[in-house]
DNA sequence: ACTTCCCGCCAGCCT
DNA sequence: AGGCTGGCGGGAAGT
């Protein structure tokens, strides 16, 4: 088909590439301006020295001059050029006019690259096109405002539930390989027509924000801008915020592709994707990270931003849907979908579905909007950005901090902000900007990565069910704290925990000052329950020396990956850890091996959840309820032997294909040893199918629960934690 | 071999 | 008509 071809590599910076117009075009830039030059060399110094992206490789010195790698020229990079040139809030007053052309020769690109970065932030808001050729950047001053539209919108079309439906179908696959395209193809179809299968594109647009000139807005081509949008809305919507890629694709393909869309449409999506995701990652809203399942690894997205958002309420919300034949919606709205070319093609449902939406939406649109073009002051001068402000307080406030000094451990070890973290790619790491206060009641909380071990927190739950934690098992049933940590033999067994998934949790937090949880929060019944279905558990698996790195907590740098790797988490077969503690959980449940009393009454003192007695084994136990999340020592914790995986994501309960019922899990194992060989990052997801036992099915019986609860077969552990 | 994603052609819209 | 935008996918770099 043509001459597409990709440049070589290993030209110079300086260097003339004679056979592409642009190398042509930057020689001329560059001999004619050394002013830009210069320029340029700075900003490449800048990034040089910045943490993200370009982690360890071109630090050897002089290398101004040398070979560009692919990297340099990344769009993520160049993104955080860009970014560099502008202030996060830029002050209305002075000048945020972006001219494309200045922009393109500064950063010494194509223009055809800026557009990809533009496009992206402008569906974010944090520019918008003023004219041809000319943006108004607004940084991130609308960037809250935004993120709680998205969020919102993400919501009412049920992203959330597209994902599980998509990861169900994946999980499908994975029991049944020949179905692969059969299952792909039907994929499709039960989302365009399912009742929640919202297959409109929309823009959502902020009053001052919106795309201005009709004739921009009519341009049917906005698919990088759309996409960026849907892209953040399935973090915000998902629980926990990890998007995989190809989920993501899927959904985006099934969205205006229709059911004709084969491999290469996957492809491309997914290559637009990494266009958006580099952007994103340079903004510091995502970063990458892996999903391990049966099949392999695969790439994904953690969302890393903000994760609370002022309330919508008051803000106009524009999201256009695109309408059929609603030629004055398009534009009034100034936004028309690419729908409209593939009308035809639309299944009925969803031109019903339209239409509600589209009622739906005259209610919501209630602020006027402005169809004129807004002058560069207007946008973020107008409100005081009280929603904003409010946000980037909320935003702030969500980090945990280090807790007092009361602590003994070094703080720094257990909270760290990921902003922080110059590192790159797989490492997955816990959010430790979430909230423990922002948990819905119920949730299973968890610590930053570099705290090395996963804690669960109970929060108290609202009503009914039991809040949930998974206990791995550990090897000794009285352990020494003091003692060096000892070898864990674990297995998980099931786990409930509740999760208004897809809900959000706004509003209904704890201040962040204050402990989330208290003894009197907690269901006397579930603390109860948990007592006593920890009546027998032990198991003498005498086994190997934990990992020498199992101390790394005292360190306060940020090491994540290797920290406390006890290399030993082989399966012990017999121990089997419930945690079962609905109040609807059976006899049955009981009959699982559960944490040992002692062990469990120390989590939950620890997690400040019950109060008295005391851990009885001489372990001071630090009181720094900060928040609940704080858990006064993981590493006492870990030092007794418990280890907990985290569920990372809502756990609906499935048919596989032989009638069994199937739990796709997520767990994200930080204390898991890689398996020789497997290449698996340490603290990758993994993503795994899981049988339920009739147990987790009953635990779940009082009902929606059902939906909430895990159970981890052993065989999935063995295969993450096996060593050699 | 697979993942990541740069590059630039070229269609389509805008001025 | 000519410029601006941006979809798109080949294929190279990176892993």
């Amino acid at each position: 088909m043509g001459p597409l071809t990709t440049p070589k590599k290993g030209r110079e910076v300086g260097s003339v590439d004679p056979w592409t117009p642009t190398s042509n075009l930057k020689m001329l830039i560059s001999a004619a301006s050394p002013d830009i030059r210069n320029r340029e060399k700075e900003n490449t110094f800048l990034i040089r020295h910045s943490p993200f992206i370009l982690p360890q490789d071109t630090d050897n010195g002089e290398e101004s001059e040398k070979m560009i790698s692919r990297k340099e020229k990344s769009l993520g990079l160049l993104c955080h050029k860009f970014l560099a040139r502008y202030p996060d809030c830029p002050n209305p007053a002075l000048n945020n006019d972006i001219c494309l052309d200045d922009v393109a020769t500064e950063l010494n690109v194509e223009r055809r690259r800026i557009y990809d970065i533009m496009n992206v932030l402008e569906s974010l808001h944090m520019v918008s096109r003023s004219a041809k050729n000319r943006y108004t950047w607004h940084g991130r001053t609308k960037l809250a405002q935004t993120l709680a539209i998205l969020k919102q919108v993400g919501e009412e079309h049920r992203y959330g539930q597209q994902m599980q439906q998509i990861r169900q179908r994946l999980l499908d696959k994975e029991f049944d390989f020949d179905e692969e395209e059969k299952e792909n193809k039907e994929m499709v179809v039960d989302l365009e027509s399912g009742e929640q299968g919202q297959r409109e594109l929309f823009f959502v647009e902020l009053p001052g924000v919106e795309f201005k000139a009709a004739s921009v807005n009519s341009r049917k081509d906005k698919s990088l801008r759309v996409m960026s949008q849907k892209f953040v809305m399935l973090f915000l919507v998902s629980n926990p915020r990890v998007v995989s890629l190809d989920v993501a694709a899927k959904i985006l393909i099934g969205e205006d592709q229709g059911a004709d869309q084969d491999k290469n449409k996957f492809k491309t999506k997914v290559r637009r994707l990494y266009d958006i995701a580099n952007v994103l990652r340079s903004l510091k809203l995502i970063e990458k990270v892996h999903v391990t399942e049966e099949r392999g690894r695969k790439p994904a997205f953690e969302w890393v931003g903000p994760e609370e958002f002022p309330q919508v309420k008051g803000i106009t919300r524009k999201s256009v849907l695109e309408s059929r034949g609603s030629v004055d919606n398009c534009a009034k709205n100034l936004f028309s979908s690419p729908g409209a070319k593939r009308s035809f093609t639309r299944h009925p449902s969803l031109i019903k579905l339209a239409k509600s939406i589209q009622d739906d939406r005259r209610k919501i649109n209630s602020a006027p909007s402005s169809p004129v073009k807004s002058s560069p002051g207007e946008t973020g001068a107008k409100h005081p950005k009280p929603a904003a402000a409010a946000a980037e307080v909320d935003t702030a406030s969500v980090r945990l901090q280090p807790t007092s000094s009361i602590s003994k451990e070094p703080p720094q070890a257990l909270f760290l902000t990921p902003t922080h973290e110059p590192r790159a790619n797989t490492t997955v790491h816990l959010t430790p900007h979430t909230s423990l206060a922002a948990l819905p009641a119920g949730s299973v909380a968890y610590i930053p990565a570099q705290c090395s071990s996963l804690i669960p927190v109970l929060l108290p739950q609202q009503r009914g069910g039991g809040p949930y934690a998974v206990y791995l098992q550990p090897s000794s049933p009285r352990p020494n704290p003091l003692a060096r940590p000892q070898p864990t033999s674990l297995a998980v067994r099931s786990m409930t925990f509740e999760d208004k998934t897809g809900q959000s949790p706004t509003g209904q937090f704890a201040p962040k000052s204050q402990p989330a949880s208290r003894a009197s929060d907690v269901s006397p019944l579930a603390l109860k329950r948990l007592r006593s279905d920890s009546a027998s558990e032990s198991s003498p698996s005498k086994a190997k020396r934990a990992d020498p790195n199992f101390k790394v907590n005292k360190h306060p740098e940020p090491s994540p990956a290797q920290e406390i790797t006890p290399t030993s988490l082989r399966l012990h077969k017999p121990a089997a850890t419930a945690a079962a503690a609905s109040p609807h959980a059976t006899q049955q449940a009981h009959r699982l091996h559960s944490p040992s009393p002692a062990i469990l009454n120390f989590t939950l003192q620890n997690l400040g959840l019950i109060s008295g007695s005391s851990p009885g084994n001489g372990f001071a136990t630090p009181q720094t309820p900060e928040c609940a999340g704080t858990i006064a020592s993981p590493l006492a914790l870990q030092q007794r032997g418990m280890v907990f995986i985290k569920p990372v994501s809502p756990v609906p309960i499935q048919q596989s294909v032989s009638g069994q019922q199937v739990a796709l899990i997520s767990l994200q194992q930080p204390l898991m040893t890689t398996p020789k060989g497997t290449g698996l990052p340490p603290h990758s997801f993994f993503h795994t199918p899981v049988p339920l036992s009739p147990l987790a099915t009953m635990v779940t019986s009082g009902g929606h629960l059902a939906t909430k609860t895990v159970y981890i077969p052993q065989r999935k552990l063995d295969v993450a934690t096996e060593d050699s």
